[in-house]
DNA sequence: GTGGCTGCAAATGGTTTGCACGACC
DNA sequence: GGTCGTGCAAACCATTTGCAGCCAC
């Protein structure tokens, strides 16, 4: 829980030396994507905002804006899988790919040096500077393949 | 130009097999696709097909259906990329993944079989069997990199 | 002739925006 | 006190859908 704590307390320093405002909406809202496990939209965290924080009202729309200020930050990512809405999630210390059972929608994270590597090896061929990548393998994981079979 | 009549020809084998109706407008919209070596949207399409085609009125509608259909026969492909509309190519006879730039959406097309391989054994390790993947590098262009500078 | 298919316009749904009020420094 | 941030509702925009007429088989 400490880590949380000290990636808080980065948020507040971007907000100050951006001479922003600090607020309990945005604190709210990066606190729960850190809480959180899973990829979220901004739907999903309106509704567990509403139910974690009754008290509260923030606004849909204060979500959305809190969520393009934190990715301005990086300070938490953005997927958008090939359906409908964007997911996030915290951007912990690690960059990490993903591994999604498109049976159980499990997510596994992983990171693999020698991809990264290779990747990096690619972008140069092409004359690109690589910023930044996703990767997402689909398949099936071990539950669900015995199931099928 | 003998391959994209060999893939037209395909369309209608898969549409025979369903049961389904031939169509101009379907037509129109793959060979559109196929002839464009860009990733279009449906709009761009549209325009495209505008242009293309000043006699025949084909409505938006009919290309989001033609769209949603022809990915369906895995005959196009769609990806989503972090801004907003869908964006659609043919399946040539290849897989492949994508080097983008973010600064003026240039798309590169690659394959690394060194990566695919690794990718294989990520998902054996992780006990999933892999189906399907996706990968985008996202980067600066050669010529978005010496402008910045 | 009878489905499927299309064009149109209206509906949908995720996201953004304008605006007046409230909160932070 | 002056911004910046928020909530609300309306606007936006890509995509989908209902429906009446059209077209392929």
């Amino acid at each position: 829980m400490q880590d949380n704590s000290k990636t808080l307390k980065k948020l507040r320093t971007i907000i100050k030396s951006k001479g922003l405002n600090h607020t309990k909406q945005r604190e709210i809202i990066f606190k729960t994507i850190l809480e959180c496990d899973t990829h979220l939209n901004a739907d999903e965290l309106y509704s567990l905002i509403s139910q974690q924080y009754p008290s509260e009202k923030i606004g849909i729309a204060t979500i959305y804006r809190a969520l393009a200020f934190l990715e301005e930050c990086e300070l938490i990512s953005s997927i958008s899988l090939d359906n409908n809405s964007k997911k996030f999630e915290s951007i912990k210390d690690k960059h990490h790919d993903h591994l999604i059972c498109i049976k159980c929608n499990a997510i596994v994270e992983f990171l693999d040096e020698e991809i990264e590597a290779r990747q990096d090896k690619i972008a140069n061929n092409h004359g690109f500077k690589l910023l930044n990548h996703t990767m997402y393998l689909y398949g099936l994981c071990q539950k669900c393949s015995l199931l099928i079979k």
